[in-house]
DNA sequence: TCATAAATTGTGCTCGAACACAGTAATGCG
DNA sequence: CGCATTACTGTGTTCGAGCACAATTTATGA
């Protein structure tokens, strides 16, 4: 049963002063060569660890967070976020931090590029983001890294090199989708269907498309088609019905974001319902397709969960010193009618 | 932008001492009853919150918690507790935690009662345990609620009132298996099969397979047969041999438990592949058999994460005063060949 | 009225780490 | 040798909450 020992135990167990002890841990000089020597061996000896609570009591300065976000209110997928940052700072509520959160248009690169401007007037000691459009993300992430501010993104990822990244494989989210939608249908042409705005600018989904091919690939002797079909958010429901009119053989639909409900909803209305769905996130809309059994999967992405373990992380580097991993994947979790309540809760 | 209170500003606010707050914060009496109003309400006005590190800083008491857990040499699905614990303990490695671990043989009840025994002996201010057998854990907590011992239970539920509980819901459990059977077979017989010493004592297999049962229950028209069939541990191989051979006609088998893979390897051996299998947990024989698709679907019941929490409730009672939830439901994870990797991992 | 008890309030130390600054010993140089 | 400079070491204060105890005010009774 071994004790914990405090600076106070080693001076004594070294001969010399609190002091003394303190400058060698903390490298601060002005130590004789052989009583640094010694002190060293016996914090390594005792495996030294230092009360992270005392050592924070001190410090007791401000710390300033910058998150740059896309507004939920033009996408509710990003609502559940601030359920996680709150969740992170109540955790953390013992220590000051300031969080200031800009809100960017999710469809719109210059709103983003304008709230970073406004992000870097507020001097973050941090910053938690959403990269959302890679040309634009990768520029300001080198500003900040120029500027060696320490920046957690989450959502997608754009360079391992340039920031610490938080969230799913997409590549294989892609496979995981694949192989539950090879699990549910029959034979019949399949489709992969991307609603979104700038579809050039949406690696996420390019990528989960891949993965969703390279599963078929990887099947032997599976022949059936894998249509595509790209639709912008403002014409989709027309687009949807000519694709629908122009393919009836299809059997299954792979959607690759949130927006799958809007797919359902015409599934039923026409009543389509024996095409199997397959799409992304918890939004209230998909729910509710899932318990009619309109959509038979989702792929939840837990944006609440990456933005938690995102400010999780800058915070614990902040206060604790702790490392920030420079990449953390997510599981990837298979939501289905019957298994979905728990993981609406906050 | 709003300031951390310290007792002493609040002093200053009050125009008292900060004796005298603090008196008021812990009701320890001897306030004048003017001067003890005006200072709750001025707490109440700023919404003061203490600052725990500062709290706990004089707090250095060692902490004695026991843990009365399965002996996960006697079955493999315990292994990944430790994780779990060893995760809680490095994450509160600042706090004096000590924590005494009394591993029982999970086919033994007399086992369980020893090592209760034992762990009664080491003095805890607290417990964690898995109650595997209902009427022995009921008594032995009963026991420790008569003694004020606060106890975090998990895996599985023994009775809302008695311990704090920390799992899946098993009956929905079931159901998620049953939608997922109900999803991937065509028409055919369906078995549920329970792979155990003492099935009686097992009131988590009963419940999975209500669920089950539950499911295909609500569907209109649903009419095919299930099957139910209880092996001990020790006859497994040959009971199930004969099980398949008496019922020719099945096509979905869920097993209630982990021992999914005795199923798997009989299948394989027996070239039965396109019986669906449905089971457990991700010991690393039902992970293969998933992975060569033997095995359909397994439900994540997430040991690791259970342990992990039900120690953090317990450190953070003692150490914030924080509120141990009297049931912590987790999520039912649903695992494919396609994400069950990022599950694995620690 | 005054002594004394009771009620109320203020002061000062503790926890462990961090750091400023005071203090002591060793060395250099004229 | 003596004084200054460097090299090293020890002391004491701070952070916020908690608590023991001292100090003060108020109430009570002879």
């Amino acid at each position: 049963m071994m004790k914990k020992y405090t600076i106070k135990d080693i001076a004594q167990l070294a001969g010399v002063s609190k002091g003394t002890i303190d400058r060698v841990i903390h490298n601060r000089g002005n130590v004789a060569k052989d009583v640094e020597d010694k002190v060293k061996q016996l914090l390594a000896d005792i495996d030294y660890q230092p009360n992270l609570i005392a050592r924070n009591l001190k410090n007791n300065r401000i710390y300033q967070i910058g998150a740059l976000l896309p507004d939920p209110k033009k996408d509710a997928y990003w609502e559940v976020c601030s359920d996680g940052i709150q969740q992170a700072l109540s955790e953390f509520s013992a220590f000051d931090i300031r969080l200031n959160t800009f809100l960017f248009d999710p469809t719109d690169t210059k709103s983003f590029m304008e709230h970073h401007e406004l992000l870097l007037d507020s001097a973050p000691d941090m910053i938690l983001m959403v990269p959302l459009f890679y040309k634009e993300a990768k520029t300001v992430l080198e500003h900040y890294k120029a500027l060696n501010i320490q920046v957690c993104t989450f959502n997608n990822q754009i360079d391992a090199s340039i920031a610490s990244f938080i969230g799913q494989d997409l590549y294989q989210s892609g496979r995981v989708a694949a192989k539950l939608m090879h699990s549910i249908i029959d034979k019949g042409d399949m489709a992969i269907i991307h609603i979104d705005e700038k579809y050039k600018n949406a690696v996420h989904m390019q990528e989960k498309e891949k993965g969703f091919k390279s599963y078929f690939d990887d099947l032997d002797g599976f022949t059936d088609d894998i249509l595509k079909c790209k639709i912008r958010y403002t014409e989709t429901e027309d687009k949807l019905r000519d694709f629908l009119k122009d393919h009836p053989n299809l059997t299954g639909i792979f959607v690759t974001n949130s927006k799958a409900f809007h797919v359902a909803r015409l599934l039923e209305s026409e009543n389509k319902g024996h095409i199997k769905l397959v799409g992304y996130d918890l939004l209230s809309e998909n729910v509710h397709y899932l318990k009619d059994g309109v959509i038979d999967f989702l792929i939840h992405q837990n944006p609440r969960q990456q933005a938690y373990l995102g400010l999780k992380f800058l915070i614990e580097n902040l206060v604790f010193e702790k490392d920030i991993p420079g990449k953390h994947l997510l599981p990837i979790d298979i939501i289905n009618s019957e298994n979905v309540t728990p993981f609406l809760r906050a």
